[in-house]
DNA sequence: TATCATATGTCAACCCTTTGACATGTCATT
DNA sequence: AATGACATGTCAAAGGGTTGACATATGATA
């Protein structure tokens, strides 16, 4: 790879010439600088981004930790805080943590130790403490780890509110809520909170299913509804935390012949695309997820240029009502 | 942000030896050692990986270009290849093209210019030539480039011809098949391919349907799918070139009301996860993503430390049958 | 006692680019 | 003739870490 004194020599400049033209600064020629862009050119040469990462102490990286890319929210949250962060110049560092602590610890240190300009932190597996100890910027995705780390989040507590009502209002009776681990410390828990308050506000009875783990495990989908089915026949209102446990709990009633909407009715969380192109379409919280990423990201850089941010970002959510309710 | 000077001077010991703890070389006492590392606890130093990889002149970073990591075939790619980065020591720099060719043009010189450790490119946008300028080992998806950069694809063809055998045994008389844009060079075209084959080997009519893009467009899969209902009903067997697509299939056909699959048979491509678990669950031809992903990161560690390789990497392909046929 | 493995230190070069200080020279304007 | 904008050059330091060459000192072994 040609560097800097390369194109120097070739062109016949000095070092600092090449350097002035790179970087817009002080007097060059047309001459000299359409000479210096040739050579680039012709020596295929691209500025050794690290070298300039160590000098500036920037790397222009965000590191984006969540549970897996592979799960249809992260996916387009990572859709969005990439496309975002292309806007600002920035990369995204893609890491997975499977949920496994041991793997999200490494993930943060490896940020560190590459000096990343800040971590959108969408997986929480870890204890407050272990995140304090960063200190580059960090935005959380569903979780409050402290008082000035700004965290942004869709309106869990009223997410759940709305599914509930809407549920009542159709006439059901009988509620079932299937959400993630209530021990992890999220902010997701909360609609679980507005499902129960809202049921129980109606006198209407209600069941929580947690389910041991945030990845996705269809086979623990599956399992899960099948034996809600079974075991409570007389549920006839699902509001499951995620859309694609919605969409297992539509094949669960298709398979033992529970119509959908008429027996039984489903809403999920987030809308996902999938929530819209599924058959029957999925009624659902929307979660604003583009708005999601690029608050993200606008939180880093905010965080980077010193100026004044907000530490709650609550975003509204609004019911999406399709076929499934 | 402390430096190993710091933990020198703190430690009360030389830059050498800290330097020489970090990378286990020399000799060391365990006292040094400890105190060492006490030290570096205590600061929370993080080596700067960024001046380790101007000295090294490797990264430790692989760019993986995609259209859009929103949809579900590419976010379980990356979701592989993370796993398998992660694996070997490396990070993941993830670049959504979304097709655009400026974009990935974009992409690639950034890549260029961060130095990375090698590309897998799933976009394919541009000319050839635009690709064998980089010197760093390139692995592609899907496309070939060059007589010794190697390409990984699964077996577009068979893919093809099993997925329209599967239709005609099933009784289909006219067959449509929905791909994405031939005029981009992909391997996936021979699907096509395989379609017209197999279709003319049995006599039966058949009828390609081209999509503008291959990114996810929702309302244009809608649209395609309803005129062809429309203007075709004859049509009584469609191949689709991706789940996604033949989710909309299903979709479309459940709207006007024709039943899958007495009345129409629909096959998928990819088996992407969301194949099973829609309702009903998509009959498709299965690519293996994560021995894709593997081989991707396998390729290009290969590239980089010298070893031998294959160029052409075709992977099976198989026949999942589920509701849809 | 000579030798050697162990343990640590000093020093300098190197990776590539940026930047500031300072020098030199040209040409046009006042 | 003096001034100033323009154009380019030289030189050196800085960013953080690695590495090889070489020096020195200790304690154990032959």
């Amino acid at each position: 790879m040609a560097t800097i004194h390369d194109v120097a020599q070739q062109a016949g400049v000095s070092v600092t010439t090449v350097s002035r033209v790179l970087n817009n600064r002080g007097y060059i020629s047309e001459a000299t600088r359409k000479k210096v862009f040739e050579t680039m050119d012709a020596l295929n040469y691209q500025p050794n981004e690290i070298a300039r990462s160590l000098l500036r102490k920037q790397s222009n990286i965000i590191g984006l930790i969540i549970p897996n890319v592979s799960h249809p929210f992260f996916s387009e949250l990572a859709s969005q805080v990439e496309y975002y962060a292309y806007e600002n110049g920035c990369k995204v560092l893609l890491c997975n943590s499977q949920l496994d602590p041991a793997k999200e610890r490494d993930y943060i240190e490896m940020l560190k130790r590459n000096r990343v300009d800040g971590i959108i932190m969408g997986s929480h597996t870890l204890e407050v403490e272990e995140y304090v100890s960063l200190r580059s910027p960090i935005v959380t995705i569903d979780r409050r780890i402290g008082e000035k780390i700004p965290f942004i989040s869709s309106d869990n507590y009223r997410g759940g509110v709305l599914a509930t009502e809407l549920l009542i209002r159709k006439g059901c009776r009988k509620l079932a809520h299937i959400c993630g681990n209530l021990e992890l410390d999220l902010l997701a828990n909360s609609r679980s909170e507005g499902f129960r308050d809202t049921a129980d506000k109606h006198g209407i009875e209600h069941m929580t299913i947690q389910t041991d783990m945030n990845v996705f495990d269809q086979e623990q989908y599956a399992r899960i509804i099948q034996e809600l089915l079974d075991q409570h026949p007389d549920v006839d209102g699902i509001f499951a935390t995620s859309d694609i446990i919605a969409a297992f709990a539509v094949k669960g009633c298709v398979k033992i012949g529970r119509r959908v909407p008429d027996e039984m009715r489903i809403i999920g969380y987030d809308d996902v695309s999938a929530a819209a192109w599924l058959t029957p379409a999925i009624t659902t919280v929307q979660q604003p997820i583009a708005e999601i990423g690029r608050l993200a990201v606008e939180l880093i850089r905010r965080q980077l240029d010193g100026e004044p941010y907000e530490v709650d970002n609550t975003l509204p959510v609004e019911l999406i009502e399709r076929a499934t309710t």
